[in-house]
DNA sequence: GCCGTTTTCGGCCCGACTGTTTTCAGTCG
């Protein structure tokens, strides 16, 4: 089974979980039905593993969320990409409604109002009624709301959506250095879904811990990014920028910021599920803390370790809360040790002024020294990328001789000789095989012809790997974040081969990729393939990428074990192409 | 619709802010 080429891939299931639940929740719906649907949805999201792999050995009802109903549901939108119930309330609803939706101060209440009463069943209609005054005329709507309503329009026609996680980090990171230099605060935090590592961002959450919330939150709507504000109160206020990213801020007492971080970390159904097993237990958790029933002190608040001990868990890191099963692994003490980014020891794909990266040698060594690596390998292009200006045989013959020749000269850092070769349309290597056997590491990546059919794809990395000269695979599946999917392929028999010829699979931290992403990086894993983190880096601060990197390792619950990048330089030497050895 | 170390029935997280209201519903995270 496929992940690219399936019929029917995860997203595919989520989606119309998706459509039933917001379209239920606008028909009125009993909202935990709907909550239901939701949770399946995250669910199906979340996966790991192909769902038709699950519906063949039967194990739906063993997944969260998903009981004798939604799996019936299930099977039926595998046969037909749709389910009984979907088709009814498509029936019953126009589906233009959820595109409403994405309209921020218009919920399935308001929508309802509005089709029932003005017959607006899509964007379009809403502007036009919004223009005319029409929404005024409904119970509990008016002239504010219409401006609302339309400026929102504006905007979503911008086609501003979710932001690549590591643009929206730097973003935030500029943001809370700002905030952290007011008087007033104590100490501020990024926290939401940027904290957990989710690969695009919806906005950025920042919280702040100060006893005087008022000028902090006058400090904050005057900033030079930003350009309006949304809604402001004593503790909260919401901004939007000029790059059209939204922006949360959350002031609290210094005694209540672990609670309050935690809260404002989310995610939402890790939260709905702590809080109902703290419930269970007589137990009340807000940002405020963890409070005993009936109670105003809270017992826990200062620290987020402090919330988890409270409830009985062992401390759940941000990249797990997700409502994936973490906080049953946090009851039994079952957690995994996740890699931190101290573990990483070297980073072993970045380019060179040789090719198309803005930095020499040495001044790769020299940043990657100031990171603390023991080691780093220059990988630069093969002369297929014509755009990066990539190297023939005899340019990667020259540039193996002054890469170990900066490496006996640079004293406190290994400096390996690689090279991201490209695996061409037919699966052969674009450089001689006895330079690529010379070399100490080879990337072997994907940069052309990317929408070959599944097959042909499949075959082209398989005829690659069997070479025995790759180290890894450079960006396994060539996505690009908010850009192009990836190139379509049959991702368990390339891991499989991966197992099998000691190749391992990169997850690339440049900021546009994020490749392999979360999901795909615990498969990977599962089915017993090694891992290796790369920055791709094409200049001196793109080293730093590679925190991405071990974030989304982490969100995979991977250790350190799983990560080569933990290893020495030798092991490292030692881990892959075992045909060479 | 899902779920269970009190439950196979009766629950299902919690608080802030806005706009349109005279006490609160709707929305959001």
């Amino acid at each position: 089974m496929t992940v690219w080429s399936s019929p029917m891939n995860n997203r595919d299931y989520a989606r119309v979980l998706q459509e039933i639940a917001q379209l239920m929740e606008i028909s009125g719906e009993n909202r935990f039905k709907v909550r239901a649907f939701e949770n399946a949805t995250r669910t199906v999201e979340t996966l790991s593993e192909d769902l038709d792999q699950i519906i063949d050995r039967g194990d739906l009802q063993g997944l969260k969320g998903i009981g004798a109903s939604i799996a019936n549901d299930l099977r039926q939108i595998r046969e037909r990409g749709t389910c009984d119930i979907h088709q009814m309330l498509l029936e019953r609803l126009d589906p233009g409604l959820l595109d409403m939706l994405k309209v921020q101060g218009l919920g399935p209440k308001r929508i309802k109002l509005v089709y029932n009463e003005l017959g607006v069943s899509n964007l379009n209609a809403l502007k036009e009624a919004a223009e005319a005054g029409r929404l005024r005329e409904l119970k509990g709507l008016g002239a504010k709301t219409e401006e609302k309503v339309l400026a929102e329009i504006a905007r979503l026609a911008q086609g501003a959506d979710r932001a690549p996680l590591p643009q929206a980090r730097r973003v935030a990171e500029s943001l809370r250095d700002q905030l952290d230099a007011l008087p007033q605060s104590i100490r501020v935090a990024i926290a939401g879904s940027l904290r957990r590592g989710r690969e695009t961002i919806g906005d950025i959450d920042l919280l702040v811990a100060t006893d005087e919330p008022g000028p902090i939150h006058q400090a904050f709507v005057a900033l030079p990014e930003v350009k309006e504000t949304l809604a402001s109160g004593d503790t909260k206020t919401s901004v939007r920028l000029h790059n059209g990213i939204q922006v949360d801020l959350r002031t609290v007492k210094n005694e209540v910021f672990g609670s309050a971080l935690h809260y404002f970390t989310g995610s939402k159904e890790h939260h709905i599920e702590l809080r109902t097993r703290a419930k269970r237990q007589g137990l009340r958790v807000s940002e405020y803390g963890v409070f005993k029933e009936n109670e105003d002190t809270p017992i826990a608040s200062r620290t987020e370790e402090e919330l988890y001990e409270a409830l009985g868990l062992s401390f759940i890191a941000p990249e797990l809360r997700e409502g994936r099963g973490e906080i049953s692994a946090a009851e039994k003490s079952d957690l995994p040790t996740l890699v931190e980014p101290e573990q990483i020891r070297g980073d072993v794909h970045m380019h060179t002024t040789e090719t198309d990266g803005r930095h020499s040698i040495e001044e790769m060594a020299d940043a990657a020294k100031a990171l603390g690596y023991d080691y780093i390998v220059i990988t630069d292009h093969s002369q297929a990328v014509r755009v990066a200006n990539g190297m023939t045989p005899e340019r990667f013959g020259d540039h193996i001789a002054r890469i170990r020749e900066a490496d006996g000269r640079i004293q406190g850092i290994r400096i390996l000789a690689g090279i991201e070769v490209d695996i061409l349309k037919d699966g052969s290597l674009d450089m001689d095989h006895d330079l690529l056997a010379e070399a100490d590491w080879v990337v072997g990546s994907v940069h052309s012809h990317f929408n070959l059919d599944p097959d042909t794809m499949t075959e082209r990395l398989l005829t690659g790997m069997r070479t025995g000269l790759l180290s890894c695979l450079g960006h396994p599946t060539g996505r690009i974040l908010g850009g192009r999917n990836g190139y379509r392929y049959d991702f368990d028999a390339v891991v499989e081969a991966c197992v099998e010829l000691g190749v391992a699979l990169e997850l690339n931290g440049s900021s546009g990729r994020l490749d392999l992403n979360a999901e795909l990086a615990e498969k990977a894993h599962r089915k017993g393939a090694m891992l290796v983190l790369g920055s791709d880096a094409h200049s001196t601060t793109g080293l730093k990428d590679l925190r991405f990197a071990v974030q989304q390792a982490r969100r995979a619950w991977l250790g350190p074990d799983a990560i080569l990048n933990t290893l020495t330089v030798d092991e490292l030497l030692k881990a892959t192409r075992p045909a060479l050895r």
